[in-house]
DNA sequence: TTTTTTTCCTGACAGC
DNA sequence: TGCTGTCAGGAAAAAA
């Protein structure tokens, strides 16, 4: 399941493959994917346009051409691959960019949760509408430990939470919500009008070093999350709590709990509950 | 208004 | 072997 870093990797390896690449036609399978337009729209819009802006703002693909601003999001289990020739096989595969090069952009995604956007093109990307409850990206630097307090202190939901709330900061997902909580030292169930400034401090440096440090290593390759366009992500080599059955630092064993009902990894001799 | 639950999807896996 | 049931999960929609 993409969460920023691994977005980043593919952001980053869709710029090194497609820039300035020319779209010739695109094909649809499951029209579901199209949010906000359909196949005939896309390729009325997309014909004879060239892909020159990769950019990306929490788990969000931001895709720009000379006119249109293509917004994506990849869910679980959404997938690019960039083909000379076609598979046989075309399952899972729910819409394919023809190039003018001759190469063929497949997106695949096995649960068909992934959506697709299509948007006149503006200076500003986070005021596209799909982005509309989308904060500060993580790593942004309007993102410190009293923006996380200020945008925490007066809820009443527990820290995980906050954590996965993408409105106020973007890209963390699942794993990374539960190693940003081992390496803070907070149980993710803590409340979270009882963490203090000192912790949103800690919180935020954490989540930066951590988002910061699964991009060099290429994301993290886990469960159906297994690979993109041929890349492998390795930061989960580096996990220290999610997954995992004993705790790397005092040996407890880890439990396995629901959080705002999701698979939660915690160690409790090391993350203190507030 | 804020918080919780449900919904969308399919493959993997457990249990019978 | 083959069937049924459960689980996984991001974010939007619906319900509380």
């Amino acid at each position: 399941m993409p969460e920023g870093p691994e977005v980043q990797t593919v952001v980053s390896i869709l710029e090194r493959q497609l820039k300035h690449s020319v779209i010739q036609k695109v094909e649809v399978f499951y029209p579901k994917i199209l949010e906000n337009d359909n196949e005939e729209g896309w390729n009325r819009k997309l014909k004879g346009q060239s892909l020159l802006e990769f950019n990306r703002i929490g788990k969000y693909i931001i895709l720009s051409t000379e006119e249109y601003d293509l917004v994506m999001h990849l869910r679980m289990e959404g997938k690019f691959y960039i083909y000379e020739q076609l598979p046989d096989s075309l399952k899972h595969i729910h819409v394919i960019f023809y190039l003018e090069d001759g190469r063929k952009v497949c997106y695949h995604d096995t649960r068909k949760f992934g959506r697709m956007n299509i948007y006149d093109k503006v200076e500003d990307k986070s005021t596209l509408p799909a982005l509309k409850n989308v904060g500060y990206d993580a790593l942004d630097e309007r993102v410190t430990g009293a923006y996380f307090y200020q945008s925490i202190h007066d809820r009443k939901v527990n820290l995980k939470t906050c954590l996965l709330d993408q409105s106020i900061m973007a890209g963390i997902g699942n794993i990374y919500a539960d190693e940003i909580c081992f390496a803070s030292g907070l149980d993710p169930r803590s409340r979270s009008h009882r963490i203090s400034k000192q912790d949103c401090e800690q919180i935020v440096y954490h989540t930066k070093r951590i988002l910061n440090g699964a991009i060099r290593y290429g994301g993290t390759t886990i469960r159906s999350y297994t690979s993109s366009l041929g890349v492998t992500g390795l930061f989960q080599l580096k996990l220290k709590v999610h997954t995992l059955e004993q705790c790397p630092v005092c040996q407890s064993k880890i439990i396995k709990k629901k959080v705002s009902t999701r698979g939660t990894y915690i160690c409790v001799k090391c993350q203190k509950r507030k």
